[in-house]
Parts: structure tokens; sequence; C-alpha cells
DNA sequence: GCCGTTTAGTTATAAACTCCAACTATCTAT
DNA sequence: ATAGATAGTTGGAGTTTATAACTAAACGGC
């Protein structure tokens, strides 16, 4: 063991000493992952609180909601659109359909492919989630103007919309 | 089983159709989780490839980063800091001390904790990451102008900082 | 000083998520 | 008809993430 590579290289506070102070004025705090990290991390606190009552998961969530949107997708379709890989989508779409909330129908004229589409359970259950999800968005950002929200969801969709900028 | 609420409440889709068009203009692009959750995607996709050639995760950087500019911080802290849990602490600062980057350093005073220090390794390292990290972000983000990115950091760290609203 | 309580760190375990590879069934093209 | 591609499924390995229980050390009242 070399001295010379193992030792705290710290220069002025003593080896004795530990630092509890907060953390703030780091570069960490200009990194975009960490903040995005942090901040999903409170919001997605808030969603699930929402959403206990109805033991429902964001993958779920938002699988309703394109399910709703686009009754019959397919579910190669909802892989891609929620970047999530097809063995996911078995699985989510299995527990929405032992849930009632949701059915695959196959496809007559590609017997490959299912049709997902939403149950009259499962209709009504989207509609109020999405309720749910809006105030609990709502809550988790009342540091945030309206005008700010809007902003931030912008900002957002510019970084992931391959419409913008394709990867 | 009763037909009336397990048939798919579909109106103008055919049974037989499937619908795999890409999805846009949904509810869901107005959830912030979801538009969080893309966004953190393809800033960590850019964040491990630039890391990758130094294998360090996330987690790790941060770490890094926040032992940086705080020496001697104790876990607990860093726990607290980095909003994670002791446990993982224990994880992370025993992968970062076996690769020699930084070492912890019992405390004298209060002799239950430690206090976390890089070694020269470290330090040499956490300044070529910092750099690396920060080319990533750009990469990440180049749909956005300067002006946009520090807005958009501006508001990440509205909604997740405990100085504007305590939870 | 002694004893109950609190705190820092650790360990172990289990639950959940993610990814990857292989497999079946079906379709398309030549 | 056969080869190759596609939709969905299954299984398993590797990571994260959360929880509870445990040890060691400090603190506080008496």
């Amino acid at each position: 063991m070399q001295p010379s590579d193992n030792e705290p290289a710290i220069r002025q506070a003593a080896l004795e000493d530990t630092d509890t102070g907060p953390v703030d004025g780091l570069v960490l705090e200009e990194r975009l992952g960490y903040a995005l990290r942090r901040a999903q991390l409170k919001v997605f606190k808030h969603f699930d609180e929402a959403m206990r009552e109805h033991d429902i998961r964001p993958a779920q969530f938002s699988s309703l909601v394109v399910i709703e949107g686009y009754p019959g997708v397919t579910q190669s379709s909802l892989a891609q659109t929620l970047a999530i890989d097809p063995p996911r989508v078995v699985n989510l779409v299995n527990s929405l359909e032992e849930r009632g909330l949701a059915m695959r129908v196959r496809c007559k004229r590609d017997r490959r492919s299912h049709g997902i589409f939403l149950t009259k359970q499962g209709e009504a259950l989207v509609d109020r989630l999405k309720e749910l999800s809006r105030q609990s968005d709502l809550a988790a950002t009342q540091a945030l103007s309206e005008i700010e929200r809007r902003q931030l969801l912008i900002l957002l969709r510019k970084i992931y919309s391959p419409a913008d900028n394709v990867d």
C-alpha cells in the first residue's frame, strides 16, 4: 500500500473532523441529471400517494392513458410510445387485464398482434386517475406558477422529443 | 362473466382493427412525471455513455462531487444530501474505497461516524468526470439554448429544493 | 458512575425493476 | 414452399430499492 496514492487528499480539514453541513452551491446542482432525478423523485412521491387508493403504478397509468387515446393500440406500439421493452408490456397488460381494466383483442388482419382496449371499468377509472394525477402534479410543483409549469413541460419535451432532435 | 363490464369500451374502432399510430397530443404529454421520466431517460443515457470509459454510475458521480465539495462529510449527511438511504451509502462508499477513490476516516470526537475524503486519485478523477458530465449534459440537451438550459435548472430546483417549499 | 434512549453505520433480506436471450406463431416476399 | 421478419411471450440474470434488525458509540437524567 503506497501512501502516496492512498491518502485523503485534503488540505484544510483535520482528519478527525467531519463535515455535516447541508449541501448547496455544488457543481452537482448544475448537473441536469441530478436535478431531473431529484425533481422526479418528488413528483413521483406525490403521484404514488395520489394513486395509492387505486393501487396504480406510473407505468400502469401511462398505459391506461395511451390505450384510452388510441383504442386498439398494439403492444409493440405501446412499448415504443412509453419507451419500455416488449416484455414489460406483457406484464403491464396482464396486470390491467387481470384487474378488468383492459383487454386484448386479437387482430383479424394480422393475427400476431393484439389490439388493446379499455373496458368500461377501465374507462371510468382512467377518467378519475387523470384528475388525480393532475392534482398531484399541482401539489408536487406548488412552488411553480402556472406559466413556469407550462414552460417546464415545453423544455422537457424539447429534450426527449425525437421531433426536435433525432437521436 | 358479465359482458356488461368486460367488454372493450370502444365506439369507433372495429374489434379486429389495431391502431399503430405514433402517440402525441395525449393527456400523458401534459403529465409532469411522464415528461420528467422521458427527459431523464435521455440525459442518463448520454451520461452513461460519457462515464462508460471510467465505469462510473450516476450515484457514484454524485457522491464524488459531494465529497469533493465537503471533505469529511459523514455518510448520514451524504445520504440526506443525495436523498438516498443509509444502506445504499454503505455500498456506495465501499465501491469508492475499493477503487481507491475515497476513504473513510473515523471521527475522533464521535467515533460512531466516519468522515469521507477523496484520495488524490479520486480528486483527479472527479475533475475529469465533472468535465465529461458537463459535455454529456450539453449533448443530451442540444435542442435547448443556453438560456433555456439555465431556465430548466432553475425550475427543477424550485421543485425539489426544500428551501422553497418545506415538504 | 449506571441505565435507557438516540444516533451512525452496517448487514441481511426481500421485493421490484430492467435487460437480454430464446422461443412460438404468424406474416411477407421471392 | 421456404426464408426471413415481426408480434408477442417466457424465463432468467443482474441491478436497484426498500425494510428490518443488529452493533457500536454517544447522550442525558439521576
